[in-house]
RNA sequence: GCCGGGGUGGGGUAGCUUGGUUAUCCUUGGGGAUUGUGGAUCCCUUGACCCGGGUUCAAAUCUCGGUCCCGGCCCCA
């Protein structure tokens, strides 16, 4: 027997309609706020996202040379791809632009809960606009999909790259050294920064001042604390957003974000249900098309791990509506056949979702197989009604049946 | 890359410690009881020890390696 490969999965009929579910209200929502889809294919030149973040993730890439001898990788994200489409195709388009795209991504990484070799994300971008309006419609946006879904429990943390960074410079961290520190300020391991920023030669009292600004969290009040441009401008955002209802999000001047490419706000969500894999959404606004080759163009955008949104829903019980077929056509006897597909075929033309059996299973067998395929009704094709013009109609939830005429029965299965 | 727990029909499981008859039970699939009526019951039936090496007269069971799954670390664009 052949598995599928390590960390991909199969998606199976009862998975699938789930999947699409939850997939058209993303879409739906993004829609809703004037974001149109794009794609993108699903494998790029490798160089691509060596230039969004670094050569080291070539080692999480799935890289390949084609027969033209093209190093290429399936992409492992989604952003880099939209911004070289923006700069390819879209560069001269009325600003800002709102995109938003769906598909899946891979990475060659240790799979475990939540994490997957082949996962797929929903992301959004506005291009062309570095507002604090624009940042707030994006964040919207994210809380906005989030809500549709009907996820209860997540938490929204917006932060800014520029506070930390600028405070780090201000104690004497070079451009150099920040990396590490800041990815340990993001995990709020003060224990473990202070031996890095003593090295670099910061002192105990000026480091206890960044650990209060990276363990600055809370409200729109706890902007008051920090002083500079960046609290002013997220104090606007979050303004913008609570006129638009959006109330959740907490203010995190830790948040941090792996990549040095982001500019100004940043922010995260996760479902706290689900175990280490917990981060739901990410993104922030930063420039990238000036390394495609185009000009520099400030965007904002996120993106969702559709798996683990799903993985979190269910966990918190959400069923999501299983779709039925309208119409299960029998035939009562093998002489009836002939006019039980051609009833079957002119369901379909109306517009209605048909069945019918293909073996010659006995009437009873045929039954059970529409009971157990979810069809609302039953047509019973027999030659008692047929003389008559009518059909069999039985409605599969509560057994009960009517003779109704063919020319009625489209509008019948309709109406119910 | 590291640590731990696992892998028995399509799904869920018993058996494994203490090697030994035809590998248990539930469910699902196919057929029948029911000659024009499903979801109940009964009967028949298909179907499994992850792969490979080792120990042994004998391996689902012990052992080693691989592989995949699950949980965690690292990483997370």
């Amino acid at each position: 027997m052949i598995q599928s490969p390590r960390g991909t999965r199969d998606f199976l009929p009862d998975d699938m309609e789930r999947r699409r579910f939850y997939e058209s209200i993303l879409r739906q929502t993004a829609q809703r706020s004037g974001f149109r889809e794009i794609q993108t294919p699903i494998f790029e030149e490798a160089e691509l996202f060596i230039l969004r973040s670094g050569p080291n993730i070539l080692n999480e890439l799935y890289a390949f040379k084609d027969k033209g001898d093209r190093d290429l990788a399936l992409r492992p994200e989604m952003t880099a791809p939209a911004i070289r489409a923006f700069v390819n195709g879209m560069s001269n388009d009325p600003k800002p632009i709102k995109i938003f795209y769906f598909g899946q991504c891979f990475r060659y990484e240790r799979p475990q809960s939540g994490r997957y070799r082949e996962f797929f994300q929903f992301g959004a971008e506005i291009i062309g606009a570095a507002t604090p309006e624009t940042d707030a419609e994006v964040i919207a946006t994210a809380v906005g999909m989030i809500r549709s879904l009907g996820l209860k429990e997540y938490k929204v943390r917006i932060g800014h790259i520029g506070v930390l960074r600028r405070k780090l410079a201000e104690v004497g961290i070079t451009a150099e050294d920040m990396p590490p520190i800041l990815q340990k300020l993001d995990k709020k391991l003060y224990d473990e920064a202070w031996p890095l920023m003593e090295d670099a030669g910061v002192g105990r009292e000026d480091a206890e001042k960044v650990f209060d600004i990276a363990g600055t969290v809370g409200g729109i009040e706890v902007l008051d604390k920090v002083e500079g441009e960046e609290t002013a401008y997220l104090a606007r955002v979050l303004s913008y957003l609570s006129v638009m209802g959006i109330t959740e999000p907490e203010i995190d001047l830790g948040v941090v974000r792996g990549l040095d490419y982001y500019t100004g706000m940043v922010f995260e969500a996760e479902a706290p249900v689900l175990g280490a894999e917990k981060q739901i959404c990410g993104g922030g606004s930063y420039t990238l098309s000036e390394l495609f080759g185009g000009e520099k163009v400030f965007t904002t955008g996120f993106a969702i791990g559709f798996d683990r949104v799903l993985l979190a829903l269910e966990k918190e019980g959400a069923v999501s509506p299983v779709k039925r077929i309208d119409a299960y056509v029998i035939a009562a006897s093998s002489d009836t056949k002939l006019r039980a597909f051609e009833i079957a075929g002119m369901l379909r033309r109306e517009g209605l979702s048909a069945d019918i059996d293909l073996s010659d299973r006995k009437m009873a067998k045929a039954m059970k197989h529409a009971s157990s395929v979810g069809s609302v009704f039953a047509v019973i094709v027999g030659n008692e009604e047929l003389g008559t013009g009518a059909v069999t109609l039985r409605d599969m939830s509560s057994g009960e049946q009517r003779l109704i005429k063919i020319s009625d029965l489209p509008a019948e299965i309709r109406g119910h």
